[in-house]
DNA sequence: CAAAAAAAAACGACCGGTCATATTATTTAA
DNA sequence: TTAAATAATATGACCGGTCGTTTTTTTTTG
């Protein structure tokens, strides 16, 4: 250990950059030095996986290459295979990584308010349009950007993206059914139906909303639909 | 004249395919030849444009390199520069020649029918369906598209993308201004508000078209706006 | 020590963009 | 109306850099 710290110091002459990252690399070393085996693999992969939807959400997939997200996790670029068996099928797992959070939030909500389903919706997508305004309207959703880039020529990305769509729908429409029985929601029109409209305006929404780095077509879409179109 | 036709063979005992380039080539340069200098580029412009709107809908911006689409319109690589100044200026104005037919199709169909606007608007979004429909549901909005990839990430295209769906909203909007007035959609909403829905909707409903493979998506949301929603 | 995992180095292909040169068009001079 | 000079345009080879992936070497582990 003291060989090592006393060789950072001799290249720090040389190259101010080199000590920073040097030891950088050594503290991720002792970090993960007395963890099980499985387990320090399955935290490099989720770093990864963070910052794959952090990246390809801004970037878009074709515009983040592998090597930028390796820098960012501070892993090795050829360490990349040890853990995904390509880009493609690293995007694909990213997609699911992405909507984990947001299946798991709505859930939460749903299963807060018992009295209020469709209350209980829109205080998870003004959740939404508060991180999104925290986020300057950057990004938008991981799923509608990449269904729009790689939708036609992926098919693995296609079939991740097809079902991670179909978890959070039946979610929202789960959602939906309880608001018609709570008599908050019309009941002439399905559940799913009315599930998919959302999605759908919603994602058409955070488009606009990038291009015009603007809140209010998202919240115009949850009062035209939540306050309006879905009232009995 | 001769002896290039004969080179063209001796090439030909050697390579199939550079028959084929050559005589291609010979073609298109008669065929510009006795243009005026200005139609001449203008055309190749177009061709360049034209070759750019395909290929960004199904691969994306990123997904598409320069070399490809000038391969497609046949046109040198060094020539590109002299049409357009850079790959992210190319783009921004494929956005504005992508949305123009649109604009076109639209505004025809608002003219016909003076009596039923909102007939009018159906008729519309039934022939783009149609048209989606006959392209095996690939491709789906280049903005749409676009607006996901690079809406973050370049500031010129995110302005001529801002335009665009500008453009054409107003002319959503003016075509709903008149159903209003002919009584045929609901007035306690405003034209804007409305269109707006009816755009960031459709957006989403191409997306799930793109993954699901079928034009369920954006039927269902014609169904749903134009005969539900917005009627008085 | 052998086997497995991780990391470094290297791979060919392609990226957007530049450049000197070749071709064509326009102007000037005879 | 030519011929020569000049300007404008077109072009393909080439730039440094990055892409996703593979191979080789090093390190770790049992």
């Amino acid at each position: 250990m003291v060989f090592l710290i006393s060789c950072a110091a001799s290249l720090a002459l040389q190259d101010g950059e080199a000590l920073i990252l040097f030891l950088t690399y050594q503290y991720d070393r002792s970090y993960y030095k007395n963890m099980p085996k499985v387990t320090k693999k399955e935290l490099k992969r989720e770093t990864l996986l963070n910052q794959g939807v952090a990246m390809l959400m801004e970037q878009g997939y074709h515009g983040t290459g592998l090597q930028e997200i390796l820098d960012a996790a501070n892993i090795p670029k050829g360490s990349f295979y040890n853990y995904f068996g390509s880009k493609e099928n690293f995007g694909a797992e990213v997609i699911q990584h992405y909507v984990d959070p947001f299946i798991a939030q709505l859930a939460v909500h749903l299963q807060q308010s018992e009295t209020d389903a469709l209350a209980a919706i829109r205080h998870y997508f003004d959740e939404l349009i508060m991180e999104l305004e925290k986020n300057e309207f950057k990004g938008g959703c991981l799923l509608g950007n990449l269904m729009g880039e790689i939708g036609d020529t992926s098919e693995i990305c296609r079939k991740s993206l097809q079902s991670a769509v179909g978890r959070y729908r039946d979610l929202l429409r789960s959602g939906l059914t309880k608001a018609q029985q709570q008599g908050t929601v019309r009941s002439d029109k399905s559940a799913e139906e009315m599930a998919d409209l959302l999605i759908n305006a919603w994602q058409g929404a955070l488009l606009r909303m990038k291009i015009e780095k603007s809140s209010a077509p998202v919240k115009q879409c949850c009062k035209d639909l939540l306050e309006d179109f879905f009232k009995p």
